[in-house]
DNA sequence: GCCAACGTTGGC
DNA sequence: GCCAACGTTGGC
């Protein structure tokens, strides 16, 4: 069982509207960065725990925690001419973006990024250390203390 | 809305 | 293959 840190932008989709999705979930298109691709391709296996963070907006942090409900297959969306995501350079053939879904688990009661970054115990933590990552992964340890950090709230 | 950080692109 | 220019992310 691997962790895993997802953002969205709450504007665009929220931990609301993975809710309201239910047991299908939502395919995270959209992912234009290859660390982050390779994550979602190579990395993501079934059943693997989300946190599902909010970035961009004025309650920035880790708002509830999502499951890998399906495993990589290419981003329809770079195929799409009409998309915001089009990639003129991939194909069918040989796609060039992935994407896997998720779907809700369970709500947590918000764990602000400033706190985390004041948890020592979160140090080297990937979503303080490389902050412009998307899909990134979270060690086990750090995950339960970020449970354990909205459990305490 | 500003700006720092940093990934990507493209000329050479 | 280097690196400057550029575009994007994302916190504040």
């Amino acid at each position: 069982m691997n962790y895993w840190l997802l953002k969205s932008e709450p504007d665009d989709f929220s931990i609301s509207d993975l809710k309201a999705l239910g047991k299908t979930g939502e395919g995270w298109n959209g992912v234009r960065n290859y660390q982050a691709r390779n994550f979602m391709r190579d990395d993501m296996a079934l059943g693997d725990l989300v946190l599902f963070y909010h970035s961009s907006c004025k309650a920035v942090g880790v708002v509830g925690i999502a499951k890998v409900v399906k495993t990589a297959y290419p981003d329809p969306t770079q195929f799409d001419p009409n998309s915001h995501y089009f990639d003129p350079k991939a194909s069918h053939e040989v796609p060039r973006w992935f994407q896997v879904d998720i779907a809700f688990e369970r709500a947590l009661k918000r764990v602000p990024l400033a706190a985390m970054k004041a948890n020592e115990k979160l140090a080297g933590l990937l979503l303080i250390k490389a902050s412009r990552l998307s899909v990134m992964p979270v060690s086990a340890e750090h995950f339960a203390e970020i449970v354990a950090m909205s459990e305490a709230r």
